[in-house]
DNA sequence: GGCGACTTTTGATCTGCGTCAATGTCAGCT
DNA sequence: AGCTGACATTGACGCAGATCAAAAGTCGCC
């Protein structure tokens, strides 16, 4: 495969109806989810100057694991999957990044996973070593990301429950529990609408499982009438049912 | 269970056979290893006062799950499991501290999984309040232990891809060589000799697997000599069947 | 509106690992 | 030495989920 979609990347600074920090990080609809929130206004105008907006289509690769990470995203629209490929092609989906994610928080050199975009993406953009910089002299600013990358470890010991030892119907219904969990924080979302965006194929990537197992559960759970299968999604019939399986 | 295990903690500042920091992290044994390497001689002393050594049976239970954590720990000797436990007792080992791993990186205010003595256990204690202000006038020792939690997402990414996409055989062999590589960093080990003090069942829990795969596939190993089993760990014969198989 | 590429669903069958049960090993204790 | 309890090994069997195969959507596009 070549890298042919990451040339479907686009600069920022021009118009662009998916924008969604505008040029102002004041106006920007997830700063209240992001790193961000650390900053007041007047550390906020000096971020604005090291930033700029890319647009990713569908399928782009925003990085590539052991790629150099010469460039940190804070993601601003779209849904990104992180993935890790073993040399004979399977892959794990550690995560899902969602509005308001930053990608590249240990400010490592190297890409330690892959990130493509699952809808089109806008991200907030930074160069690694500016955004460094600019985190030492924001004491913080670090403590925040510190805090994230904590969060973050502590999903990471969830899904590692959730591998090792749930069974494939428990799988779907974290991960469905999960998703709505999510989705709720993201500013215009439809409350009781549970967006996947992601293919049936990233789902299995992300638990564990085959394709087949993902599409047999989630359709005998239809017929049960625990779920309705909408366009782009799912929706909850018997709440109750998932609170009770989900981890 | 009552928690008559944890009362198996002695409290420092008496003399003991165990004692690695020895009251002067100057001369600490895993300094070099620890957040402590963050911290220039002047600081170290400031750090020292703040500090007092805790000793742990086997068995014991250093923290619970759910528990407000009041201390914060710097391992100095011995090795303990970290457990995430399901309501119906499945368990996931979600990884194993050795001497220079510190318990409590992300600061927050309740544990988030379990930590119980493999074998016994000396560790460095501090009052985490009185942690936290003192890393709060350290930035260095932040941004260090900011890199040491990134470090631990990507160990946390790399057992994701284990727990979801490796056979048996793989999980072992994996484990086998992550145990290898972090005993050779420990000063005082014996090369060649891969120790594994923890039994069994807490390596199943490590892995997804259960105790009778875990049995079955090393000892098919030692009989198709890829290694020997040995009293407290096991030695590699065919270094390069190990290294094929691991992640 | 029909063609082609891709994704999802469904069915039949297989198998790696779990489950259940028995036996073996060893350290500590009396 | 013999007892005890924790832990490890081994064997027989079963099943959850993988694999293999094919049909049935879905969507963009000329």
């Amino acid at each position: 495969m070549d890298n042919s979609a990451r040339l479907s990347e686009h600069d920022g600074h021009s118009g662009c109806a998916l924008r969604s920090r505008g040029d102002d990080c004041r106006f920007c609809g997830v700063r209240h989810l992001s790193i961000c929130q650390a900053l007041d206004a007047e550390d906020l105008v000096q971020l604005e100057k090291i930033a700029s907006d890319s647009v990713f289509d569908e399928r782009a690769v925003l990085f590539r694991e052991e790629d150099e990470a010469s460039t940190v995203f804070n993601l601003t629209a779209g849904v990104a999957r992180l993935i890790r490929s073993l040399p004979d092609g399977r892959r794990q989906v550690t995560g899902f990044a969602l509005p308001g994610d930053f990608l590249g928080l240990s400010l490592e050199k190297t890409w330690r996973f892959s990130a493509e975009a699952v809808t089109p993406v806008v991200a907030c953009r930074f160069r690694r070593t500016t955004f460094e910089a600019f985190a030492d002299k924001n004491p913080q600013l670090i403590k925040k990301m510190h805090e994230f990358a904590s969060q973050e470890l502590n999903m990471a010991q969830d899904h590692m429950v959730l591998l090792g030892r749930l069974t494939a119907e428990e799988k779907i219904a974290s991960f469905l529990v999960e998703m709505k969990k999510r989705w709720s924080r993201v500013a215009g979302h439809e409350p009781g609408l549970i967006r996947l965006p992601m293919g049936r194929q990233d789902i299995a990537d992300y638990l564990g499982l085959t394709i087949e197992t993902v599409s047999r559960v989630i359709n005998q759970m239809q017929r049960d009438h625990r779920l309705v299968i909408v366009p782009d999604g799912i929706r909850f019939i018997d709440q109750n049912y998932f609170d009770d399986l989900a981890l």
